[in-house]
DNA sequence: CAGCACCTGGAACGATCGTTTGAAACGCGC
DNA sequence: GCGCGTTTCAAACGATCGTTCCAGGTGCTG
């Protein structure tokens, strides 16, 4: 952690980096679980015991992992928040909640983005749903402190006259949202299988697109509760 | 060793549903890689060396478990959009697929059903996203078929003048509600401690009608173009 | 009874896991 | 040069993994 050679142009990537690069691709690959430490610094280039000298485990090595990328993007989604706070948007305040995951493809921070928008991505959505016990804690902290950001902000919309959400129903479709951005961060190459090619998970600005106007769709539907919606058909229960 | 001779009455549940119980319930909890056969095995209260007997090994096991449930839900999907085929209606389509997963929570086949919806909920959710290679193929299979009748489904709503969304859009966003339902069933107990337990995870009625809500607001929101209000550069697809 | 197919039991196999160790190699002030 | 903290390396640790083997139990058929 002393950061002593910031100053020469690093030549060589720091042992620290290559394990996180390959720990990113990795760990979104196969998961946490099914990726070994030998395979990984097998594919770092490292030594195998550089992985409990840097980060004291493959536990430290995935949280430091998900931080180093979590953190940049749920400040990037603050900031966006906090400069259109005049304007509140529905729209708006979506995009600023998926559009930084989604198009901070590794080619942010100066770090290397072999693939466009796969590695991230398919870390992000992994761990959100393997969630290993060990870092339970770790992710609620990390995404606690934007998700009631977001409900804040949600809820502020939702108040309109007309808009008749309650709070748990607030809730469930934000994490509707989370849902369809993690299942399409994670497997969003299982979709251009069965499109026979038709999505092209490389593009992400029609992916952003297409997931904004999702979102911004399904958080708009009128409350529903046990009342029929309309005089249509829907005869069930 | 003190073995009861349980047989002859075929009340007593074979080793072999034992172990697919035990299973279900610990590939969803865990995960496939983080769950070992002797926790496993424990866990169901048989011996080690019966699930190569029975299944041939591990991944021969999860190929069970996971077949045990899709096929009587795939099953039930196609049988309620055979019924409805002469009423369109979106939010039928919708329901014909949602709520066959959400609803069959164990219960349906004569089997166990300890937490009402917990069980093959996250089994659900944990497979369509670890995915490990060894059942791509199975599970491409198992969903593709499905989900292109459902593609089908979907198309022909979408031929409505005035609705003007593309076979790629269509696509994305059916994948968008898989999203939306296998986070919901695999992690609504996160979204239970987000909310401060406003949320009950374990109320499938409210989730469903909620999940359904947002999947039809979502799959009728208008086609997205390109040009969103915010300019933001970057040429689309 | 014997014969046999089916299933279960405990014990062990080889492989691989995450982690630890101790020494060698480096960087840098003196 | 020497000393010292930092980093890398090969090798091994004990534990646990999925799998295999085989003797023993069970129920059926004759």
């Amino acid at each position: 952690m002393p950061t002593k050679s910031r100053t020469g142009a690093a030549r060589t990537p720091p042992t620290r980096e290559l394990l996180l690069d390959a720990a990113e691709r990795l760990f979104g690959e196969q998961g946490y679980s099914a990726t070994s430490l030998r395979q990984l610094t097998a594919a770092a280039g490292t030594n195998l015991a550089a992985v409990n000298y840097h980060f004291g485990g493959k536990q430290g090595l995935c949280k430091a992992v998900l931080a180093r990328r979590i953190a940049p993007i749920n400040a990037e989604r603050f900031r966006r928040l906090d400069r259109l706070r005049r304007r509140p948007g529905l729209e708006a305040i979506v995009r600023a909640f998926l559009e930084p995951p989604l198009r901070a493809t590794g080619c942010a921070g100066g770090v290397p983005c072999t693939s466009p928008a796969a590695r991230l991505c398919r870390l992000f959505g992994r761990i959100s749903v393997e969630q290993p016990a060990f870092l339970r804690d770790f992710v609620a902290e990390q995404f606690g402190l934007i998700a009631r950001r977001f409900a804040a902000e949600f809820a502020r919309l939702a108040t309109r006259p007309g808009r008749g959400l309650d709070r748990a129903s607030r809730w469930w479709r934000m994490h509707f949202v989370v849902g369809a951005m993690a299942h399409t961060l994670q497997s969003a190459d299982s979709l251009a299988a069965l499109s026979d090619g038709q999505c092209n998970p490389d593009d992400v600005d029609q992916m952003t697109e297409e997931l904004v106007a999702f979102a911004v769709g399904g958080l708009r539907a009128a409350a529903c509760r046990r009342a029929p919606p309309r005089a249509r058909g829907e005869a069930r229960r």
